[in-house]
DNA sequence: CGCCTGTTTGAGAAGACTCAAAACGGGTGG
DNA sequence: CCACCCGTTTTGAGTCTTCTCAAACAGGCG
């Protein structure tokens, strides 16, 4: 099945014509290899992205060579605000490991829009949902010390994996660099390995290799504040799928 | 006019049915005063906002006191990215000074994607605006010391007040406190007295009371790596409505 | 085996913080 | 009209987190 259908579908109860314009967004399919770039800010690209496999990156880079990575796109995502307002995508989209996309035109994003409405209102509401997300890292890089902005980065991605499996441990495999997590929470990569040293003596969390454990996830929510924004997402403001008045329909067409 | 459908003209040819829509959501009128709280974040609040008069900012705060400003809101923005994912607003929204608001009821919104689905489209858009704005900030806060914090700040607000004045000069007045602005870059007030100093004596800005210039901005904008997010944004990948000349369903320059 | 990427460790420097207190300014009440 | 008050801005001194520079170590791959 869809990743992406199979996303939607927990929030929202699909029609058959719903089903069958998200898959439509999965038509094609892309293998991406690790470290591979898929969009470059700035080139020309007039594509979005659905994940089916793997995790991804949006970053941004400074002049200077500083860079930050903004968000992680893992398989079900659409992968689409980056560059939904300009022609030209705002940040770069760099596989983490091996993936599987299948990138649409955006054009395809604007017919469904106008063609399965309800949909569009449910992005616009995980649009929200990674806004506010985004606005939590902002907070730890503003309010939190090292420690807290990696434990928070943790939490976060800990409970983004667990809405694609729900059986899900407090154990999970990172394929994140020490870099690239120093390039998300604002820190050098020699201060992110001392916080992940502390953060494993003080008992918080476990490592073994690229496998992560939260081993005491109380302690971590305590210091960082965090709040799980994926686990439940309202769709209650979004209207019923019932034709519309025909008054309407026939200004719209 | 009103604030919004004004401002969504700009980007899009709006028809007679958009344009009622929109105008629907102005229906009600509130005024706040300044400092005054319209919804706290885990409150039980059922509204989106349109701003029609005076800034607010969103904000959360940590146990321990902290806050963090996510963004400022100004008149003809549409204020719902921060409870469209949930039932309880996650944002504290206050008024910087006296404000007029038109808040009207999440469902209008649902509402409106079904009935002008095209403008659904437009309000993904400038979703994806603000995302990328506060990705800009992110970035800032992570690999940008003080003064490029506070510079890209100014320079943001600039930027998104031209919009809304298309003869805006480089000089105007900013209704923050340098607590709200420390709160919105993660420094402390202390410090941010301290870099608008340094700025102010090394010509780049201007003071003279709550009055802000940009002297300098060519040095502002390459101290910062600044790109401004709001003045083009594209519609071109929106469904069309109704048979439009080619040269209006591209970016609006 | 050598190379490259990523991780780990050390020592000193720098930016930002804390604590503290003084100056300022607009609004209020006497 | 002045005195007072509170929120805000400004300034100083000392501290601490994080950065920088540097180098050793580990592991996978050709």
């Amino acid at each position: 099945m869809s990743p992406l259908a199979k996303r939607l579908a927990a929030y929202l109860d699909l029609t058959v014509a719903e089903r069958d314009a998200i898959v439509r967004l999965e038509a094609r399919e892309r293998r991406v290899g690790r470290g591979e770039v898929l969009a470059h800010a700035g080139d020309r690209a007039d594509q979005f992205y659905v994940v089916r496999a793997g995790w991804l990156h949006s970053s941004a880079a400074r002049p200077s060579g500083e860079r930050q990575i903004f968000a992680f796109h893992f398989p079900g995502d659409l992968v689409s605000l980056s560059n939904a307002g300009w022609v030209d995508p705002a940040h770069t989209l760099t596989a983490v490991e091996d993936c599987i996309v299948s990138p649409f035109p955006k054009s395809q994003l604007g017919a469904l829009f106008a063609q399965a409405p309800r949909l569009g209102g449910l992005f616009y509401a995980l649009a929200a949902v990674d806004y506010v997300a985004l606005c939590d890292r902002l907070l730890a890089l503003g309010r939190l010390d090292g420690a807290g902005r990696v434990a928070s980065l943790l939490l976060e991605i800990s409970s983004r994996l667990r809405v694609a499996q729900p059986h899900f441990g407090e154990r999970f495999h990172l394929p994140l660099t020490q870099i690239d997590i120093a390039d998300c929470v604002g820190l050098t990569k020699v201060h992110v390995n001392r916080v992940l040293r502390e953060l494993e003596e003080r008992g918080l969390i476990a490592r073994e290799g690229r496998l992560v454990g939260l081993s005491d996830r109380d302690a971590l929510v305590e210091m960082t504040g965090f709040v799980d924004r994926y686990a439940v997402v309202a769709t209650d403001w979004l209207a019923a799928t019932a034709p519309r008045p025909p008054s309407l329909q026939a200004a719209i067409q």
